[in-house]
DNA sequence: TCATGTTAGTACGAATTCGTATTAAGGAGA
DNA sequence: TCTCCTTAATACGAATTCGTACTAACATGA
């Protein structure tokens, strides 16, 4: 790869790096204290699995340690947003699964985060936000291929 | 905004932040322990400004709480990759600047994951990467005006 | 079956993040 | 100059992250 083509690598991750950490904060700043983007990307994900999920496929999907996910899930569990289960089909295991409180707090950050993404001034850039759509959702797919390649 | 509008906001988001996460471990792989993909940032930024900078410009330009810059810069300094001088315009206030050990734990750095980056197997989509610079590099800047604006 | 290796989750501790309160210095007005 | 307000940086402590080591449960195979 040429000089200019890896700058160029480079500079995307600078911004991606940035805009990444702007959507932190726009998220949190409508959520309870204690609860991070984190906590509501694993909501949004245990949302579309009412079975449940065990925290070591949560560690892998978030790509977080697992010590790190074990914390995560005390905190929403300790806060009511899920709860922790048996799973029947392992006793080492168990099962992480949303609480309808849990339902009730994405639903809410999410339509408060709309709203205020929606009122940005100056406002977002939603034909660029658009046209980025899908290659970065293919060069996500790359890294992950990568990932699971190499570890 | 319509509905499926924010909803291509919220997955924008969501892949950038996967992306994000990416490249912090694709550089800090090359980093020594205790040295994050912050660091490396701010090493960078410092190279661009043989002068010096404060503590609190670099914790407005990488939106991180002023006492958070105290711990990085603490860090960077122990290592000696940084020097803190007085500011001589300000008593109150200091200086941070890169040192040549910094500079070449810098140059390393990039070179090994640029090195990394290129020989990724499957291989980058740099195509997709190039196409998504301008547009990011706007909606990076929409941000930041926004975030002036309203604090 | 039982010995052995593997896996899920956690206890623990060091390091980091960051909110609150404090100290020291700058600056503006009487 | 002398208050009084603001600002730069840090001390401190609570919460989080995550590496290492551990326990309990599964799985394999002789």
């Amino acid at each position: 790869m040429d000089d200019v083509s890896i700058h160029n690598v480079f500079r995307f991750f600078t911004e991606v790096g940035i805009i990444a950490q702007f959507s932190a904060r726009l998220i949190e700043k409508n959520l309870p204290e204690r609860i991070t983007h984190l906590h509501f990307g694993l909501l949004g994900h245990m949302s579309r699995r009412p079975d449940g999920e065990t925290p070591q496929q949560l560690a892998y999907t978030f790509q977080v340690p697992k010590t790190s996910m074990t914390h995560m899930i005390r905190v929403l569990e300790a806060e009511g947003y899920i709860e922790i289960v048996p799973n029947p089909e392992d006793a080492r295991s168990k099962l992480a699964k949303i609480t309808p409180k849990g339902g009730e707090l994405l639903m809410q950050a999410y339509a408060k985060s709309a709203q205020d993404a929606a009122t940005m001034d100056p406002p977002l850039l939603v034909a660029q936000i658009e046209q980025c759509l899908e290659p970065l959702a293919q060069i996500r797919a790359q890294l992950d291929a990568a990932r699971d390649k190499s570890g």
